[in-house]
DNA sequence: GCGTCGATGGCA
DNA sequence: GCCATCGACGCG
């Protein structure tokens, strides 16, 4: 396996969000590492996508999405949970993909099946939001000859987005236990 | 198994 | 006044 680098990440969210199931997430946590293998995720195309933050423009909050790809967007929603994203794409498109469950792996038992439950488990906070994924802390490992059997679905959670809210932008492994049955459907 | 609802805080 | 959510509760 080898850690994922800066060309990895630069490609649009849709390539990026299918390219990510599978992968490995790894936190470094004073010398212990929390490893678990990514099984969906959600893109987020860039400020004409509605469902997208950048679609309120450049804001403090959005301002780490307009960045160079390989970056954390970290934020917080309905006052308690946080969402971890990875920003894609060139410099300036605001696009990203939003990470939604996961698999612990080496042994520890952890629920890791939703975006909340996977940043409270893997213990991801918003003091990271911005830090680059190509590093030592938080980072990405590739798995040779990996090729999950991937489905597309409409997003979760955005039906406010009018004529985004049933783009097929969601992506999970069809064999992972950890999405989910009730999740399947469409 | 399903529908409904409250928690809780940052943001525009 | 919203939310890129979760878990608890009440069904029958």
């Amino acid at each position: 396996m080898k850690k994922l680098g800066r060309a990895f990440f630069r490609h649009d969210a849709i390539s990026l969000a299918k390219d990510l199931i599978g992968t490995i997430l790894v936190h470094r946590i004073r010398g212990r590492d929390y490893r678990a293998r990514i099984v969906e995720s959600e893109a987020y195309l860039g400020p004409r996508d509605l469902a997208s933050h950048s679609s309120k423009g450049r804001t403090k909050r959005t301002e780490v999405m307009f960045g160079p790809a390989g970056h954390a967007y970290i934020y917080l929603i309905y006052g308690m949970y946080k969402m971890f994203n990875v920003v894609a794409g060139k410099t300036g498109e605001a696009q990203a993909v939003l990470i939604r469950a996961a698999e612990p792996l080496d042994g520890w038992k952890a629920d890791l099946s939703g975006p909340g439950k996977l940043t409270r488990a893997l213990l991801i906070t918003r003091s990271q939001n911005g830090l680059d994924l190509v590093g030592n802390k938080l980072f990405l490992l590739g798995v040779p000859g990996n090729r999950p059997r991937i489905k597309r679905t409409k997003r979760i959670g955005v039906e406010y987005a009018k004529e985004w809210k049933d783009a097929l932008l969601r992506f999970y492994d069809v064999d992972s236990p950890a999405v989910s049955q009730r999740d399947r459907k469409e």
